[in-house]
DNA sequence: ACTAAAGCCTGGCTGC
DNA sequence: TGCAGCCAGGCTTTAG
């Protein structure tokens, strides 16, 4: 499930593979795919664009092109990027395709079709919809403990559901969420206004620790021609959650049951000792 | 102005 | 073996 980590490791390939190229033509296979656009302004919008360079906001991934505009896209949960040469089948569930002049294409493959694209004017993209109440970047220095302080003092929610609202901190999911509340200790079901002072330092660094480490775990996004089938993000952070989907192993620190609990429909795993 | 819950989706898994 | 039902969760929309 894609979570600031591995949205920053699908733009970043991106930019190193289609950087440079031009979109000779592309296809909407689903039209709701995109819903500001039918499938022939989709096409149209882009034909003949060579996309700048690809980089990211929150879990967006965007690709700026050089005929002013953006193409916006959110993988949501299942969607993912395939570069593929033309004479390659059509993956299943494949709803975007952007052929490039050198018999490649690159595909949006999206199983549970929650994904999204948004052709929109460069010079409004921080106006648009989906970014303009983004939360600071979790590595950028407005995001610091006295900004969480500030947010957390203002509501009510469960901490688990505050930080997974995109625009108070951006880019943690279900799972970042999780495993940085076991990392600072604190009870996700503790109202954002009770976290005491002390650990507002503590969950700042550990917000900033995971997301960190998750990349640093990552490899690059496997848009390898000849491997289809294989892995998608690469990496393997997936061995190295601490309480996420581990419900009743030890605590890796005090051998305690990990508890799961639902919150606003979603699974969190805490330890109920440590994080009492 | 706020929150809770439903809805969007497919496929993998469980239990009968 | 088949099939119903549940579950996964990011984000928007609707209802309260």
């Amino acid at each position: 499930m894609p979570e600031l980590p591995e949205v920053e490791l699908v733009a970043k390939s991106l930019n190193k593979l289609v950087s440079g190229r031009k979109i000779v033509s592309s296809e909407l296979k689903r039209e709701r795919l995109s819903p500001n656009e039918t499938i022939k302004s989709f096409s149209k919008k882009l034909k003949g664009s060579t996309i700048n360079y690809v980089h990211r906001r929150g879990k967006h991934v965007l690709f700026d092109l050089n005929s002013d505009q953006t193409l916006l896209t959110h993988l949501r949960m299942t969607g993912r990027f395939l570069l593929l040469p033309t004479e390659r089948e059509l993956p299943k569930h494949s709803h975007a395709i952007f052929y490039f002049e050198d018999e490649t294409r690159l595909i949006f493959q999206d199983q549970r079709h929650f994904g999204l694209m948004k052709i929109i004017e460069t010079k409004s993209l921080l106006e648009t919809k989906e970014l303009k109440d983004l939360a600071p970047e979790p590595f950028s220095d407005e995001f610091n403990p006295k900004y969480l302080k500030e947010v957390l003092a203002k509501s009510k929610r469960p901490l688990k559901e505050f930080l997974l609202d995109q625009t108070k901190v951006c880019g943690l999911g279900n799972i970042y969420v999780s495993e940085s509340l076991f990392i600072s200790k604190i009870n996700p079901k503790i109202f954002a206004n009770d976290v005491p002072s002390r650990k507002i330092e503590p969950l700042f660094q550990a917000i900033r620790g995971v997301l960190a480490e998750s990349i640093s775990h990552g490899s690059t996004l496997n848009v390898d021609p000849e491997n289809i089938d294989g892995s998608y993000y690469g990496g393997d952070y997936e061995n190295h959650w601490r309480v996420y989907g581990q419900e009743n192993e030890p605590c890796i620190n005090c051998k305690t049951k990990i508890k799961r609990i639902v919150q606003a429909g979603r699974s969190t795993f805490y330890c109920p000792k440590c994080q009492k």
